[in-house]
DNA sequence: TAGTGGTCTAGACCACCGG
DNA sequence: CGGTGGTCTAGACCACTAT
């Protein structure tokens, strides 16, 4: 007779993966409960479940209590991006690092920083708009808005020495986190600061955070030409 | 005498985190192993294995085998990106969806097409040019390069017909892939395809895919202006 | 080679939600 | 309300790698 094999979640995953791409299941069917699959496939339910899980999580298949595991009818390709902070990049890079302050002022925010946070805050917002260097050249110009209801502190930083985008993500942490990636042509002011031609093709990063549902910051970061992101693996 | 409560793994991670956060451990420090942490808060060590792992996912540790678990020290903000198929984001949007097809030739492929494998392929490959549409209007350009010896039955396909897009994600898995995103712009015949402004500022996505080593494909897109990645949660 | 994270198992209970 | 996925526990073994 034959001996069951341990069977990683990994070989689990791959299993049940290929009856979905080979067309056992198809897309918007119904699979077999965890544990009748976990009987079929000769392991441990919470083996099944840690496979369910990591198919779930690449997009392949929807878990629902109750309503059990459905293959996902509409496909996506997921990827994961790591944004790291402006100085770690340019030294990974090799590059020497900069900081340039641009303007700070404290005043109303426009509607589309208020667009961003998904509500209307009449009150006055910290703004700060910095510049990050790259051996001396221009990397990235950021425009950020503080809301300083809920970072107090920033008020009284000296953003000419600190850099805010450092101080924010070691001192203040965030449970949601909207992110955007666009492309937009500069103009001639922005042009002029980051040292290219007006009309130039910018990737745009655009970030908003918030703790406890209060609005932290949002930021609107215009990378230099040739800027590119990368997806994790 | 207290009775320890049941807890979850995401109240350990944020009792960890907390503690991260403010200042207990700091970057680069070295934390407990998991099996002190369980005792130190009281559960097994299976969750706080859980509650660990999801802060190696989030990017605020690092752990190694035998090495242990470290506050990462360089912050990074990590973020989700799906990327649906053409016809799935223009439905999404309540536009109706069109394809045409451009362009379909067999030759070598340029340098930049190479590179984007990592190797260099003297073979021929199949090039499909294709333009997705937006209620009639042009969405998105793909500009794709398919290596036949992993693919052989992509020659046989009647690409005016088919979605090659749509037909490689159902049919071809992938083990590897990567994906970059930077912005460009559009030189006349693009503009033209595009139904854009010479010079317009465009998102560009590139993808490249490999099975078991093997390159399957590598589509650069053009998306029309307006176009944003959003980040998922 | 020994220490640490990674995983598997078996069993139990919980939380959500469809019928 | 009952079925299904989600999680916790305790214990064991495995795999990687720092020392």
């Amino acid at each position: 007779m034959s001996r069951e094999q341990r069977q990683s979640w990994q070989e689990i995953r791959d299993r049940i993966h290929g009856r979905i791409l080979s067309g056992d299941f198809r897309p918007g069917d119904k699979l077999p409960r965890d544990a009748d699959l976990a009987e079929a496939l000769g392991c441990a339910r919470s083996t099944v479940q840690r496979a369910m899980q990591d198919l779930s999580d690449s997009g392949f298949v929807e878990r629902r209590r109750k309503g059990g595991s459905r293959v996902r009818p509409d496909p996506v390709t997921r990827a994961t991006l790591d944004i790291p902070v402006a100085r770690k990049e340019v030294e990974s890079r090799g590059s020497t690092y900069g900081y340039r302050l641009i303007s700070r002022e404290v005043g109303p925010p426009p509607h589309a920083v208020q667009a961003a946070f998904g509500a209307t805050f009449s009150q006055a917002m910290l703004r700060v708009q910095a510049l990050h260097l790259a051996d001396a050249r221009p990397f990235i110009l950021e425009d950020r808005w503080i809301v300083p209801e809920t970072v107090p502190e920033a008020l009284e930083l000296d953003v000419s020495e600190v850099n805010v985008n450092e101080w924010l993500v070691k001192h203040k942490p965030y449970d949601k986190l909207d992110m955007r990636f666009y492309a937009e042509q500069a103009g001639a002011e922005r042009a002029d600061i980051l040292g290219v031609d007006p009309g130039a093709a910018l990737l745009m990063i655009e970030r908003t955070t918030w703790i406890d549902g209060a609005p932290i910051t949002t930021v609107r970061s215009s990378t230099a030409p040739g800027y590119q992101l990368v997806s994790q693996s």
